[in-house]
RNA sequence: GUCGGAGUGGUGGAAUGGUAGACACGACGGACUUAAAAUCCGUUGCCCGUUUCGGGCGUGAGGGUUCAAGUCCCUCCUCCGAUACCA
């Protein structure tokens, strides 16, 4: 008999349905369960799909594996009924949605059943259906009684010529995907849930589930927690003192403030608003903020430059330095994020940077490019490192060591010196070079930590960089000792001496050297060197701070100071000048400034002057003169005044008194506020702690998650069961009155509202419901709220009274407390027990047991029972509160004598006990369950399962019983074992369904917080083309054409040797054909079939075969590695195929672990050797170890790591007898006679020999 | 730009740091056939030496660690996916 799956695929597909071998009863705590969940397809008018094929049947695989090893097992399926497309469909046709898609559904249940997918289908759901709605509807009005559904406004999509709202996958690229017109924004009141309530456990909890790394990742960007600091910058306004209120701005990089130049504030922000009185151009401001507010997404996005507005008048004082910094209002500053403000860093921020160019604002650097980790012991030192540029022959000058290293001039700071004189002197006594013309700095300092190997010690090293511009290489000669450290001056090319420094130590160097090439570059001194890859302007990332400091002089930008003796001014009149030429809008870039201050009889006036080539004028005594000319205007004054910026020395001698002495030192003091030289991190929780103290700001954690809009103006949805009373009010919906049907009298034609507003019928049940005038909300619910609970209702669908049988104790928590952590939670759960006179209550997968309910009342003795997994931390606090514990069989039990609570109470407040607490309790709650004493009562928390246990043994019936009663359908089933979905679903369907799994967690109704353990996605099937399945490429396979093809098997297999399940891969039809010759050699197998077997090694060699085909084919189905799994079928298949004969208890093992991938060839076969029906519902077979392992092994013999020939030796050869096997062979002994040098042997595996 | 994932024969893809290319498709040669299809047998990474056999090269590129690297580390390139003024 040929191999024909038409002839029996249809007789077993309706035996098994029929019998339902796949449905599954109730189950109770000591059932092994498995729940095998795959994603529910939405039923589309264009059937099964080949990649919800190749999904379905991983599921099935792995369901039917376990199954087959003794679980219980369900695979249930169901149809995410509402949606567009059938809407769609009805505006054209006027067909109903509901008809359409049972229509589909029928289509699919077909298809589904074809492919042999194992469905449990009494557990089938549609979330379009009245009975899976009103629990959709019911799950609304719990979270709107738990304040966490809320209805504001919020823009819509909204296209002006088909009058309608649009989904923004309706929009594309601006535009509406039927019309092509260009979408606008359309304010509308809509209903939100307040997902963002659960954001830090979203993104917490992750790290509990088995998922891809990949999805998990885009999970946390979604939610986008950003931990960083909100900062409050007062405001003043230009000539005026502080105006009432503050800008606060939210920042990521709170080390860069001293680098602030200017504060942006979004076009939304009220400050505007507020401030409008002092701002003197708010009309031009008011303009720009339209025209913000005006712009489409799409503009926006179009948008390539910066622009902005300064809000002229009013100036924010940095709370660090009190620099006086402009305000801009500019459109990159989102109202929707942080505060809706930020301080601007152009040194070391892109789109600061990109405005602060296009402003011609200053940019400052306060962040230092650190090279290597920091080490212990580190010896700081600075200096610096000269880039030598001749200008003659445009060689650059570098130091060759005796060792042959290549190095930059480089020398430590001595005394006093500024970088400028270190570089002279360095370049004198290293190289003897004397003909400079001029010297640069090199941009900031940089750090490097490194290993100074000569010395043997860890240096912190401050260097730099300085170009010296050579006008030729005439020396001096050095002296004596400078030749014989053996120095010697090279002249090259930079390229190859860059690339070179590469390693820790050295880094630093290329970057210097860069910086310098590139410098002489834009002098126009170089023009032969060609680099590209110069180092970025811009350094966005994390360093070391420089210039972070707060002097009440800046030394560094003073350029003189003038006293004046005996002063003839008047106080009024100081004060004035004061404030007309109050120093530091700030202290650096364009703003200039004076002080004036004032000693006994002398008045001291500070002048700072930053950008040299400005001239600053004051006014004194009536006079407008220029700042360099006040001495000469005034006769008493003398100037004290210094050749550089960074030089002390005055180039003039004054008596000055003591107490001018003293001022003259305060005006060079050292810094008040100091971070320079610390690293970005040290730097920033400093300051976050010096703004908390001072109240001028605090640590933040901010989310991109916003609340998740339900509200949809569409039909196909599930109604929003909410009621409007005739004046607005919004009112719940009885939950008696659900489900709150779909009216059927409505007109589908988009009109910009959802459907159903016109329906007379909705709005005459309102109004006999509630009152005239009362009338529903009109919206529907976005569809994947439907799909974020599917997988719970699959376990109770036909439950009319509950949504799934919930537990008989349902403690759960407000709002408020929603998003604590699950400690605060218990902790607040203890003091609700104790109100309800309960004492055991179980939470989660946990139970609370209370002790004591009244802390003051005498108590007995206290039992404590300590799970096995946490023993080791209860012992280790036992022991640290000296109490009796002894080791009962798996579980430790504990007495705790009555005067030992006090203890328990006193180890909660101590020190080092609330730290292990609390380390223990954040981190590993969930597995390490340890003991817990609450405030004012003692209770402990332990596994459900092991507290049944443990109560069982002491009889305790009334106990067990309510614990029991915990074990739900729902919490015995879930959290789902498996689930298969696509890609598409990595961030919305899957994080709504683990919000809403919270939120019926913190209620009480479950006893799990996440719904998908273990979670994979199926890659992508492409068309024979390689290109995406679409009807536009003409390349979709429909799975029912291969059915009626190949058969359902060769289907299923195919799809799963195709390549590795997770990745994307081509369709290929001539490859499907060789899995079906793959099956057709499995059917001819079976006419060779033969009970007992004369020749018994082949009986024994077909043994082997089909055992290691065992061990292979239980782990690869574990791992969902299915491709694997079907070559080494073929291969045994093939193998068998060698002999006459095949022996009939091995075939019917080949059987058996073909069953999950071909179920009716198998189903057929199994039938034919005369077994009993279902091999589906046979036992999987188990691997004997001893027939696992090889008795010889050939290996590879390697010299020098390249194989030269195999020998077959005894799994268990020794070294020596392998090394004379291999000496034997002719090509290998050819090698060894210069004699060997190592022998590696790795026993079954290599012999490498190394000659 | 940022964050993920991936680069291996003509193709889909195998390979706990230990003989790269299992298994399959295709191609080539042969058998059967009047012929074709189907089926079966053999060959098939590239290059060199006539062959058994031996040698060289080879997993996107370049470095490194190791007795030994597709696999580990560093730098870079390409493709795919996600996201984007998120401070």
């Amino acid at each position: 008999m040929e191999y024909k799956p038409s002839d029996f695929e249809t007789k077993w597909r309706e035996k098994w349905l029929k019998d339902k071998i796949y449905s599954a009863g109730l189950i109770d705590s000591n059932t092994k369960k498995f729940y095998s969940l795959y994603s529910f397809p939405y039923p589309s008018g264009d059937g099964l799909h080949v990649g919800h094929v190749e999904g379905m049947v991983a599921n099935d695989i792995v369901a039917r594996y376990y199954r087959m090893n003794g679980f219980t097992t369900i695979m249930p399926m169901g149809w995410d009924g509402f949606g567009l497309p059938a809407e769609n469909f009805a505006i054209k046709t006027g067909v109903h949605p509901h008809i359409k898609t049972e229509e589909s559904v029928a289509n699919f249940i077909e298809q589904i059943n074809k492919v042999g997918i194992g469905v449990d289908w009494d557990k089938e759901v549609g979330t379009h259906r009245a009975d899976y709605y009103k629990w959709t509807q019911w799950i609304f009005l719990q979270l709107y009684k738990k304040g966490l559904a809320y209805k504001k406004l919020a823009p819509v999509n909204w296209c002006p010529k088909d009058q309608t709202v649009l989904a923004n996958e309706q929009v594309i690229d601006g535009k509406c995907e039927r019309c092509d017109t260009l979408v606008e924004q359309k304010e509308m009141s809509q209903w939100f849930f307040k997902i963002t309530d659960f954001a830090d456990r979203l993104d917490k909890d992750l790290e509990r589930v088995d998922w891809p790394e990949g999805t998990k990742q885009q999970q946390r960007n979604w939610i986008g927690k950003s931990e960083g600091t909100k900062v409050k910058f007062k405001v003043e306004g230009e000539f005026t003192s502080t105006l009432p209120g503050e800008i606060e701005i939210f920042t990521t990089r709170l080390d860069t403030i001293f680098g602030c130049t200017f504060l942006v504030v979004s076009p939304e922000n009220q400050v505007i608003e507020k401030y409008k009185d002092v701002i003197r151009n708010i009309s031009e401001v008011r303009e720009y903020v339209k025209a913000a507010k005006n712009k489409t997404d799409l503009e926006r996005q179009m948008q390539k430059e910066k622009t902005g507005v300064e809000l002229m008048g009013v100036k924010a004082i940095n709370p660090f330095n009190q620099d006086r910094l402009p305000i801009f209002v500019a459109d990159y500053v989102l109202n929707t994020y942080g505060t809706g403000a930020i301080m601007a860093v152009p040194a070391h921020d892109e789109r600061d940077n990109e405005f602060a160019v296009k402003y011609n604002l200053p940019v400052f650097p306060v962040i230092a490019k650190e090279f290597g980790e920091p080490k212990p012991n580190e010896q700081f030192v600075d200096g610096v490192s000269l880039v030598l540029f001749n200008k003659q022959n445009g060689e650059y000058g570098f130091i060759k060591h005796k060792n042959g290293f290549v190095g930059l001039v480089s020398g430590g700071i001595s005394d006093n010196e500024d970088y400028y004189q270190t570089a002279k002197r360095e370049l004198m006594e290293e190289t003897g070079l004397w003909d400079y013309e001029s010297i640069h700095k090199l941009g900031e300092v940089v750090y490097a930590h490194y290993y100074h190997s000569g010395k043997k010690i860890n240096r912190f090293a401050k260097t730099q960089g300085m170009l010296v511009v050579l006008n030729s290489a005439q020396k001096k000669e050095l002296s004596l000792e400078e030749h014989e450290v053996g120095f010697e001056l090279v002249w090259l090319s930079p390229k190859e001496i860059i690339e070179s420094y590469n390693a820790e130590g050295t880094k630093h160097w290329q970057e210097i050297l860069l910086r310098g090439v590139r410098l002489t570059k834009n002098l126009g001194l170089d023009t032969k060197t060609k680099i590209e890859n110069f180092p970025e302007n811009l350094f966005t990332g994390k360093g070391v701070l420089v210039n972070s400091f707060k002097k009440p002089f800046r030394f560094d930008y003073v350029k003189s100071v003038i006293v004046i003796k005996e002063p003839l001014i008047a106080d009024s009149d100081l004060e004035r000048l004061q404030d007309k030429y109050k120093i530091s809008y700030n202290r650096f870039g364009y703003w200039q400034g004076v002080d004036f201050l004032k000693t006994d009889n002398s008045l001291f006036i500070v002048g700072y002057d930053l950008k040299e080539k400005d001239e600053l004028f004051i006014e004194f005594n009536s006079l407008n003169i220029k700042w360099e000319n006040v001495f000469e205007y005034v006769s008493s004054a003398e100037i004290y005044k210094f050749s550089n910026s960074t030089t002390k020395e005055p180039v003039n001698d004054i008596n000055l008194t003591k107490s001018e002495n003293e001022l003259l030192e305060f005006i060079f003091s050292k810094a008040e506020i100091d971070y320079s030289q610390k690293s970005s991190d040290t730097a920033t929780s400093e300051m976050q702690d010096w703004l908390l103290k001072n109240e001028l700001g605090e640590k933040t954690i901010l989310y991109k998650l916003r609340d998740w809009l339900v509200s949809r103006q569409r039909y196909w949805g599930a109604p929003i069961p909410i009621v409007y009373d005739p004046e607005g009010n919004i009112h719940p919906v009885k939950e008696e009155d659900l489900p709150l049907l779909l009216p059927e009298d409505v007109d589908f034609k988009p009109t910009g509202e959802s459907p159903i507003k016109a329906s007379k019928s909705f709005k005459e049940i309102a109004e006999s419901k509630y009152g005239k005038g009362w009338y529903f909300e009109s919206d529907t619910m976005d569809t994947f709220v439907d799909s974020s609970w599917y997988f719970l209702r699959y376990i109770e669908n036909k439950n009319e009274s509950e949504i799934f049988s919930l537990p008989k104790f349902l403690p759960s928590v407000t709002n408020s407390e929603s998003n604590k952590s699950l400690y605060q939670v218990l902790e607040t759960l203890v003091g609700k027990f104790a109100e309800q006179k309960v004492d055991y209550a179980v939470f989660g997968s946990v139970a609370v047991s209370l002790l004591n309910r009244s802390p003051h009342k005498e108590l007995g003795d206290i039992d404590f029972f300590i799970s096995k997994d946490s023993i080791d931390t209860a012992k280790k606090i036992l022991e640290t509160i000296g109490c009796n514990f002894e080791s009962e069989s798996e579980n430790l039990y504990v007495t705790l004598k009555n005067d030992q609570r006090g203890q328990i109470l006193a180890f909660k407040k101590g020190d080092l006990e609330v730290e292990l607490i609390e380390v223990e309790w954040d981190k590993k709650i969930w597995e390490q369950r340890v003991l817990v004493p609450f405030n004012s009562s003692i209770a402990y928390i332990a596994p459900l399962n092991s507290l049944i246990n443990h109560y069982k043994r002491r009889e305790n019936t009334q106990l067990i019983n309510f614990l029991e009663a915990q074990n739900t359908q729902a919490n015995l089933w879930l959290p789902s074992d498996l689930y298969i979905i696509g890609t598409e679903h990595t961030v919305l369907h899957l994080l709504y369904s683990r919000f809403f799994t919270k939120f019926f967690f913190d209620q009480g109704y479950i006893n799990f917080d996440e719904p998908f353990t273990k979670m994979r996605h199926m890659g992508l099937i492409l068309g024979p083309d390689g290109r995406k399945m679409s009807k536009r490429w003409g390349n979709v396979i429909n799975p029912t054409d291969e059915v009626n093809t190949f058969g359902a098997d060769t289907l299923r297999m195919y799809e799963m040797f195709m390549g590795p399940f997770e990745e994307a891969k081509p369709w290929n039809n001539r490859a499907e054909n060789g899995v079906f010759r793959f099956l057709k050699k499995v059917w001819e197998l079976k006419d060779r079939v033969k009970t007992e077997m004369i020749n018994l090694e082949v009986a024994k060699k077909q043994e082997v075969a089909l055992h290691k085909l065992i061990k292979k084919v239980s782990s690869d189905i574990e791992n969902l590695s299915f491709n694997t799994s079907v070559a080494k079928f073929m291969e045994t298949v093939n193998y068998l195929g060698e002999f006459e004969f095949v022996k009939k208890d091995l075939f019917e093992i080949l059987l058996k672990l073909l069953a999950p991938f071909a179920p009716f060839i198998t189903e057929e076969l199994w039938s034919i050797l005369g077994n009993s029906y279902s091999i589906h519902q046979s036992s999987w077979p188990e691997a004997r170890e001893e027939l696992l392992k090889d008795e010889t092994v050939k290996i590879a013999v390697q010299i020098n790591g390249k194989v030269r020939g195999t020998i077959e030796v005894s799994t268990e050869a020794l070294e020596w007898e392998v090394m004379a096997m291999a000496k034997e062979e002719k090509n290998i002994a050819k090698y060894l006679d210069g004699g060997i040098k190592k022998i590696i042997y790795v026993k079954g595996k290599i012999l490498n020999i190394v000659v």
